[in-house]
Order: structure tokens, then C-alpha cells, then sequence
RNA sequence: GCGGAUGUGGUGGAAUUGGUAGACACGCCAGACUUAGGAUCUGGUGCCGCAAGGUGUGGGGGUUCGAGUCCCUUCAUCCGCACCA
């Protein structure tokens, strides 16, 4: 590195914005944030989220996440770590092609003009990523990986006996040997096949079935297709029956899509959810997505018909009071069971129902339904039950089928009180006729030979008997669907599969990267295929095969990304075991909670997947994850009067019939419009007239979510410019807790940069320079010192940066007080100061004359010696009330203290000369008498 | 509806295992310096009260010598899921 500084000016006063540009250069060209995989040093490894870097760039709201795990890191790095700190970009996505589209640019030069701005925001901040290991998902050498993985899954099946993933090649060794009677396809639920058979099978028909066993498989399946944006997409894609993205409709459609099936890691994914510190609402949430219930299915005998009707029930104890089954609309039994009498009202329901959208589904929700005609049997009392059908039941949950027990279920009961069906009740006293009552704690009544036994009891008889009549098992049921995982767009990777007469071969691991050819138009394909199919000459190979065209979905490339860091140069593996064996787990991911169930559940699968393979030695990515919350905008409202040019002041605005705007919350300075400025920021604008209140103009306000839509986005550059980094990064942190969420507010910022001009005036006097000295410090110097380094040291453990800010506050107030400049107390403050405010820090430490970095000094010791007094006050209680505060020695023990504190003049006069009758005496803390 | 979380001054927020509630900062008030200040510095600032003192962590109840913290109950707000049988 040679000398790290060459040379140093004297600097009087805090000149933020020369300090800053020059340590960036100076970091930059030393290389100080390299990180080595070889290193005898414990490891560390600390995430963020990586962006997608939009258009509109980082607002004030992204960085707060960054700016913590920035602070962690570089005290993890003090405190002796080799910590991996790394940055990229997640860079394939559907914004960058929809502005492809619009703007006619090739999405790799609009992401990379976008990275580009990214970077230099993050760098203006000061952080100490490692940028050598930058990957962006949308280069080859990256995906390359992305796809091999997916070759990987491609070329997998979930063993259930073993529980874990294995190789395709394995199972056709069963399959050829005993057939599948031990692992049942779990795509094709009613597949037997015997080794016989499947020894006789063509190659095609083979393929057929093993694609129903992969982790990464094809099948027509209903997907939520988006007419909009021309592609399929993910159920966590789909909000409220819209996309995520736009807010455009979508609608169920049958397409042959390629899917992973994450339903076979749900157990797994529930269960390492007990290893990992997610905070519980997280956890909670990826629980509800997994949605993993116990009961049983149970097949009713329809009158007339051979094949049976099969529902799932958690509620098996139940089936004494069941009043009507009900089947989705989709069911395939509907259109066989229903009679002549019934088809041409069952027809009319069924065509109500597919003429409504899933977003009407969803906002209103109706009862409605239609009677089939046909009756099922209760298989225990033989009672003849109406079968309807009704789009409150979901047909791609459980069998599509439901015993409806109106009495202990809220739907069925409505249901049955909406077409007057009679209910029976199984719950005595429990059910009151006015509502159904769902509990399970309870004994049943009326219910054949369950009666009078405790429902969770009844559960497991009733199962024992549908068991024994062979009309039913137990079964766990999960509400998360497998995973679609074709998009029909082009900024994506492409899959590296070929079809030769329609059937899937995987490309050999030679021929990755299969890179995404370049096109010149971005509209759809034919048949709701993406835009690669056009390129004919792309898709059709010498060969006679036929290259997918589909592309993969925004999740594939962050999927993994935290495994590339670790070795993110390597052209032989994705990550090699070495790299990953030494970094192991994510000690630490920081991110906001919008991926809970998308991103962390699909990684956590992906990883479990390459440590069943053998390729990496652990199966859950992240140790901790920390979510922070999201910054708020608070945006400014202006008014213009109806049919004008003209704006009034909100606090003249009754008196018009006025338009509510937003405005760039740039051009006001906390509630003030700037006149000029707005004027000049946009052409309607220039010949805007004003309605001012006592001489100005005055905003309105909102909280609301920062973004460009509001005009609200406050950009870090902006901050920095204004008050330097340190200063925004310690700011940032000031707000409040790192996992809250706050309004942005630029009032107190003033409190933190005065903080570090004081801290500045500590080293250096602005106008005669340097004031240090090499004096001892005193005890009550020591004192102060080290109660900061420890509470910062404890704070920032916990990841509590507010109170380490104050900490440093307080530190300053009182060295400034005492008038203390001595370098002794001084560095050491320097050191613990690094991770929040590293420009400021670097500058001092340079000046104080050191010639190598703060940044890379150990994190100063403190001694607790130093920071106990010799003398406790010990504030005294007298029946809960403090009524003195009395010094007394530190070593006094409690007898001691006891006496002294009963002989105190005020304590004695407060007792009156009543005898206590009990004292406590907390060393160090309190003493309390009762009298 | 279900699940998760959160309620502390005018504001953002502090308060390790129950032990002086309101640290720190903003704002506000007063003062100093200044030609001036949206600069800087000093002091004050939960509420009621001149004071002594009282009171106070959404409301009510409980455990305890002692509760913001633990338990019960109730209200309010935010977030997530939402016909999942």
C-alpha cells in the first residue's frame, strides 16, 4: 500500500465536503475494503438486500438499511473479523424492459446508465463495500450460474424416504428396478408404474414421468397471467388480484410452464424457521404462505355414480353434521354428477362464475352457489347430502371439495342460512342456532358413535375409521402452490433447455452461459410467448431442436447471489466448497420485509437444494435477519384554484374551490414554497400566480410512502451535499430504531451535524488550529471516555444505533465541558466513532498525525474500573417515594448502607420516628424502606 | 375475520435482568455576543402548583417493598394474510 497518506494539509474548520471527496479517493486507490478469503481471523458476513436499480435512483429511505449494516460491518472489522461486506445488483427485471419498450433502449444500456447512478450514490455515503466482488444478475458470467443451478434442479427429485433432493439418474435406477411403488410421482398422483413397464417405455414416455418427479419441472398448469404486461406471474406477484407491478388485472390461464417445486421443501422450510433469529412476525408471515394443516381426506359415495367424491377436512370429527358438500366450480365432477333436471341451472352458475374476474372475486365477496342435483352418502349414517357447487370453495386447495358442517364453520353456516338449508347440530349447548362455532375445544353431540368423546379425541377416531373402510386417510395439506418459473419476457436469463419433438433436454453444462441474444423489438411473441421467439433464427438450431423462449422470473438470479460473493470471480463452480465452507451462513441480512414471502422463501429453498447436491455444507442462507423499516415521505401539498393558474396558502384555501397538488418537496423549505424556484421547475408553471399569507406561501402536508409519485423522494445527494455524510449517515440512524418505520424529517438534522462540528472543535480550533494535547488524562476524563466506548461497543452489538449516536452526544457535551483536548481520550473516541462517521474520523486521525487509517485500529478496550465512581447516590424510598438521595461508598455493603442511610437526617424526618419495617437495599441501585 | 406488532412530553425517541421515567436531539422560552441573523454560546423546558408538594408511560384491574417493564382485561393505531375447509 506504501505510505497511505502523502500528504496532509492543516484543516481549522470542518470542511465536510473537502474531507469527504478526498478520503474516497484515498480508500479507493489503497483498496482498504478488500476483502480475502485467506485470512486467520473469525469470519464475518454481513448482507443487504441488493437493489434493482430503477430509474429514479436511491431516495433518502433506501440507505437506512446499508448505512446500519455498513456501521456493523466496520465495527465488526474493528473488533477483529474478516468481514465479507459485499454489493451488487439485481438487475433482470420487468422495469427495464418496459422502458426498453417504451423508449426503444436496450434494457443492459439503461441498467447499466442506472447502476451507474446507483454507484455513485452509495459511494457519496461512504460505504465500505468490497467492490471487487460486485455482481450484477444480467451478466453472463453470473447467470452462466443462475442456469447451471437450474440444470441442477432440472436434473433433481425430492426423495421422501431419504428427505432430501437427489439425482434424476438415481431414480431411474428405481424406477427401473422396482418401479414407483415406494416413491409416487408427486406430479402425477395416480401414477403406478411397475419396473416391467417402465423398462418397456420409449425414451419420450419415460421423460414424461420423470418430469413429473423434478425440482424444476414443466406442466400445464392455471398460472395468473397478465394480459398487461404480456406474462405470467408468481403467486407472490399477484396482490389483491392484480399485478404487484402496475396494478394491471390478471386472470387465470392454462399454460405449459415451467415450475419449481418448492411444495416439497415446505416441511423443511417450516422446520428451519426454528433455527433462524427472523423476527416473529416474518416467520409468522412465512407460515401463512406455507400454510401446512392437518387432517384427513374422505371419500363420499355418490348416489348412482361409481367414483366416489373426495374432500380434505381438518375437521374429520365433524362429519355427523355435515348438511351439504360443496365442489368448485371448476371440479371436474360437476358436469358428470349433475342431472338432466339440474345441467341448465348448474350451466348458467358456472358461466356467472367464469365471467367474473379474480379482482371482483376477491373485492366482493357474495355468497351465491347452485345445487348439482346429485346427493352424496355419509358414509357413517348413511343420510343423503345435497351436493352444491359454489366459488367460495377454491379448487386449487385440497381436493376442490368440502363436507360443509354449517353449525362449526362460519361460510357454511351463511351458505346454509343464504339457501335455507337446515342445519344439524353436533354441538349441544355449544352451538347457539345464531352462529356457527368453530371450536375444537368441546365434546360432541348427536354424532353416531362419537358421541359424547372430545373433538381433538374424535379427530383421530374418525380417521381411524375412514381408514379402516378404506374410504379415506389422513393428510396434510399446505397452501403454497410450487413456484412458476417462466416468464414470458425477455430481460431474463434464459433456460438452457432445448425440445426435440416437444420433449425438454437440458443443455450441457459446456454450452453455458446460454446467452441472451440480442433482439430488436421487445413485443410479445406468437401464442403468449416473449419476444425471443420471434428470433427464429435463435430459437431453431441446425439440429432440428428448439430452444425455450420463455425466460426465467425476477427471483432465479437473487436466488443465490449471497453464495457468488464468496467467490464471485470463479469461471469453474458457482461458489467454490472452500469459499463456501470458510464464509458459511449470512451472519447478518439486512432488508426490508417486501421479500418475506417471495425472495427468502424461494433462497431458503435453493439453498436447501445445493446442500442436499452436496455443494455447500449448510441449508439455511441466513443466520439473523434483520428487517428496516421503511422512511415515510412527508410531502408538501399545494392548492390551485379551480380553472386557474393561481395558488393559494393553505391557510387560505377555504375560501376557494381549490385543486390539491403535490410539489417537489425540493422547492419548500419546511412548509415554504420557493416561489422562484417553483416557477422555473416546470413550463405550466412559469406563469403561476401566488396567494400569499403574511408574505409567504405556505404548503400543506402528508405522510405518506416516499417515491416519485408524491414528489416526495428526498435524494441522499441532496443531504450530503448540504451537511456532508457523516452527518446523513449518523442522521439516518439518530431517526430511531433501524427496524422502524418513520417519517422522513429534516428538523433535527442541525442537532446531529452541530454534534460534529463540536466534535471537530474538540481536535481543532477554527481559527488557531490544532488544540490538542498530550496531557494524562483525569479520572472524570477516563470516566467519560470509557462509559462511551462501552456503551457504544454494548449498543452497536445490539444493533441499536439511536442510542449509539447519543452516546457519542454525550460524550462530546461533557469532554467539551471539562475542556479536555488530550489525544489519550481523544483517539480513542475517534477509533469507536469510525463505523458512524468514517470521513470525519479518518480526517482527525490524520491530523492528530498518523499515517496509516482509523479504519483498521482495534476497537479501543474499557475498563470497567474506570467508569465505577468510588461513591454510589443511592436514592432512598420511603413507602415508594424518593425522598433522599444519600452518597455513600462504593464498597459498602448492604448492613453498612442500611445503617447509614436509617441515621440520615432527611430519611429520619420523613419517618417520623416510626420504626421501619423492612428495608431493601439494592447495592448500587436503591435502597427502599417501608415503614 | 385470522395472525403479528406498537401505544411514553409539543415532536423523534431513551430507560441491560422489575430499581430515581422522559437520556439524546428537535421545537419552544429566557439570556449573552452581534450592525444584523434562520449564525454561535449559556440556562430553562412532562403536567398541575408561587412553593412545599402532588401527579404522570392509551384506559381499568392485579402481582410486588418497588411496574413503562410481569399477569388479566379493555381501547386505539400500524403491518401482513384473507373464502385455504
Amino acid at each position: 500500500m506504501g505510505r497511505y497518506l502523502k500528504q496532509l494539509q492543516i484543516m481549522s474548520t470542518y470542511d465536510f465536503g473537502r474531507i469527504e471527496k478526498k478520503w474516497q479517493e484515498v480508500w479507493q486507490n489503497t483498496g482498504i475494503y478488500r476483502v480475502s478469503n485467506a485470512s486467520d481471523r473469525p469470519k464475518y458476513y454481513i448482507l443487504d438486500m441488493f437493489p434493482y436499480p430503477s430509474g429514479s435512483g436511491l431516495h433518502v429511505g433506501h440507505p437506512l438499511g446499508y448505512i446500519a449494516s455498513d456501521i456493523y460491518a466496520r465495527y465488526k472489522r474493528l473488533k477483529g473479523f474478516n468481514v465479507l461486506h459485499p454489493m451488487g445488483y439485481d438487475a433482470f427485471g420487468l422495469p427495464a424492459e418496459q422502458y426498453a419498450l417504451d423508449h426503444k433502449v436496450h434494457p443492459a444500456v439503461s441498467t447499466e446508465a442506472n447502476i451507474r447512478t446507483f454507484r455513485s450514490q452509495l459511494d457519496n455515503i461512504g460505504f465500505c463495500y468490497d467492490w471487487d466482488r460486485e455482481i450484477r444478475t444480467c451478466e453472463p458470467q453470473y447467470y452462466k450460474w443462475t442456469q447451471w443451478i437450474f440444470l441442477q434442479l432440472f436434473d433433481s427429485w425430492y426423495n421422501i424416504h431419504t428427505d432430501r433432493a437427489e439425482r434424476i439418474a438415481g431414480l431411474v435406477d428405481i424406477l427401473a428396478t422396482e418401479g414407483n411403488i415406494n416413491h409416487p410421482s408427486p406430479g402425477l398422483k395416480d401414477l403406478t408404474v411397475t419396473a416391467a413397464e417402465w423398462n418397456s417405455w420409449s425414451e419420450t414416455r419415460q421423460r414424461e414421468v420423470l418430469m413429473s418427479y423434478r425440482l424444476a419441472y414443466l406442466d400445464y398448469a392455471d398460472v395468473w397471467w397478465c394480459e398487461a404486461l404480456g406474462t405470467v406471474l408468481a403467486n407472490d406477484e399477484v396482490v389483491n388480484g392484480v399485478s404487484e407491478r402496475g396494478g394491471h388485472p390478471v386472470v387465470r390461464r392454462q399454460l405449459r410452464q415451467w415450475f419449481l417445486r418448492i411444495t416439497a421443501y415446505a416441511d423443511r422450510l417450516l422446520a428451519g424457521l426454528e433455527q433462524v433469529a427472523f423476527s416473529e412476525s416474518l416467520k409468522e408471515m412465512q407460515r401463512n404462505w406455507i400454510g401446512k394443516s392437518f387432517g384427513a381426506e374422505i371419500d363420499f359415495a355418490i348416489e348412482g355414480h361409481d367414483t366416489p367424491l373426495r374432500v380434505y377436512t381438518t375437521r374429520p370429527d365433524t362429519i355427523f353434521g355435515v348438511d351439504f358438500m360443496v365442489v368448485a366450480p371448476e371440479h371436474e365432477i360437476v358436469a358428470r354428477i349433475t342431472p338432466d333436471t339440474h345441467r341448465e341451472a348448474v350451466e348458467a352458475y358456472l358461466a356467472y362464475t367464469q365471467s367474473r374476474s379474480e379482482l371482483e372475486r376477491m373485492s366482493e365477496k357474495k355468497i351465491s352457489g347452485c345445487f348439482t342435483g346429485a346427493y352424496a352418502i355419509n358414509p357413517f349414517d348413511g343420510r343423503r347430502i345435497p351436493i352444491w357447487v359454489a366459488e367460495y370453495v377454491l379448487a386449487g386447495y385440497g381436493t376442490g371439495a368440502i363436507m360443509a358442517v354449517p353449525c362449526g364453520d362460519e361460510r357454511d353456516f351463511a351458505f346454509a342460512r343464504h339457501f335455507d338449508i337446515s342445519i344439524t347440530n353436533i354441538l349441544g349447548d355449544l352451538y347457539d342456532g345464531t352462529a356457527a362455532n368453530p371450536t375444537k375445544d368441546g365434546v360432541l353431540s348427536n354424532s353416531g358413535f362419537i358421541t359424547g368423546v372430545p373433538m381433538s379425541a374424535a379427530i383421530l377416531q374418525v380417521i381411524e375409521a375412514i381408514e379402516a373402510r378404506g374410504i379415506g386417510r389422513r393428510q396434510t395439506n399446505y397452501r403454497m402452490r410450487d413456484a412458476g418459473f417462466s416468464r414470458q419476457r425477455y430481460w431474463g436469463e434464459p433456460f438452457p433447455i432445448v425440445y426435440r419433438q416437444d420433449v425438454p433436454y437440458a443443455l450441457d453444462e459446456s454450452q453455458l452461459p446460454l446467452e441472451l441474444p440480442v433482439v430488436d423489438s421487445y413485443s410479445q411473441g406468437p401464442d403468449g410467448q416473449g419476444p425471443l421467439a420471434n428470433l427464429t433464427h435463435w430459437t431453431h438450431l441446425p439440429d432440428g431442436t428448439i430452444r425455450e423462449t420463455n425466460t426465467m422470473p425476477g427471483y432465479a438470479g437473487s436466488s443465490w447471489y449471497f453464495l457468488r460473493y464468496m467467490d464471485p470471480h470463479n469461471t469453474e463452480a458457482f461458489c467454490s466448497r472452500e469459499a463456501s465452507d470458510y464464509w458459511g451462513q449470512v451472519d447478518l441480512y439486512i432488508g426490508g420485509t417486501e421479500h418475506a414471502v417471495g425472495h427468502l422463501l424461494y433462497s431458503r429453498m435453493w439453498t436447501k437444494v445445493l446442500y442436499d447436491l452436496g455443494y455447500i455444507g449448510f441449508e439455511e442462507p441466513y443466520k439473523k435477519l434483520v428487517n428496516q423499516g421503511k422512511i415515510g415521505g412527508d410531502s408538501r401539498l399545494i392548492y390551485r384554484v379551480r380553472g386557474t393558474q393561481t395558488y393559494v396558502s393553505a391557510g387560505l384555501r377555504e375560501a376557494y374551490e381549490t385543486d390539491e397538488l403535490h410539489v417537489d418537496v425540493n422547492l419548500v423549505n419546511g412548509v415554504e414554497l420557493d416561489t422562484a424556484a417553483f416557477r422555473k421547475s416546470r413550463e405550466d408553471y412559469a406563469q403561476a400566480e401566488f396567494i400569499l399569507e403574511d408574505g409567504v406561501y405556505r404548503c400543506g402536508t402528508r405522510l405518506e410512502k416516499m417515491g416519485k409519485r408524491y414528489l416526495n423522494a428526498v435524494n441522499p445527494d441532496a443531504v450530503v451535499a448540504q451537511y456532508g455524510a457523516d452527518t446523513f449517515r449518523m442522521y439516518e440512524m439518530f431517526l430511531g430504531p433501524v427496524e422502524a418505520d418513520k417519517p422522513w424529517d429534516m428538523q433535527g438534522i442541525e442537532g446531529v451535524h452541530r454534534f460534529l462540528r463540536k466534535l471537530w472543535r474538540l481536535f481543532m480550533d477554527e481559527r488557531t488550529g490544532p488544540r490538542w494535547t498530550d496531557d494524562a488524562p483525569t479520572a472524570s476524563e477516563l470516566r467519560t471516555l470509557h462509559k462511551t466506548l462501552r456503551k457504544v461497543e454494548e449498543d452497536t452489538e445490539r444493533f441499536s444505533f439511536n442510542t449509539c449516536v447519543s452516546a457519542f452526544m454525550v460524550c462530546v457535551n461533557e469532554l467539551t465541558e471539562q475542556d479536555c483536548h488530550k489525544r489519550a481520550v481523544l483517539e480513542p473516541v475517534l477509533v469507536a466513532l469510525c463505523p458512524f462517521a468514517p470521513f470525519i474520523a479518518e480526517e482527525l486521525w490524520a491530523q492528530l498525525g498518523h499515517t496509516d487509517s482509523v479504519l483498521v485500529q482495534p476497537f479501543p478496550a474499557w475498563d470497567p474500573a474506570l467508569i465505577e465512581e468510588d461513591s454510589v447516590e443511592y436514592p432512598v424510598q420511603i413507602n415508594g417515594k424518593v425522598r433522599a438521595k444519600i452518597s455513600l461508598p462504593r464498597a459498602a455493603d448492604n448492613a453498612a448502607v442500611e445503617a447509614a442511610v436509617l441515621a440520615h437526617a432527611t430519611v429520619q424526618q420523613w419517618m417520623e420516628g416510626k420504626p421501619p419495617k423492612k428495608v431493601i437495599v439494592v447495592p448500587g441501585k436503591i435502597v427502599n424502606i417501608v415503614v
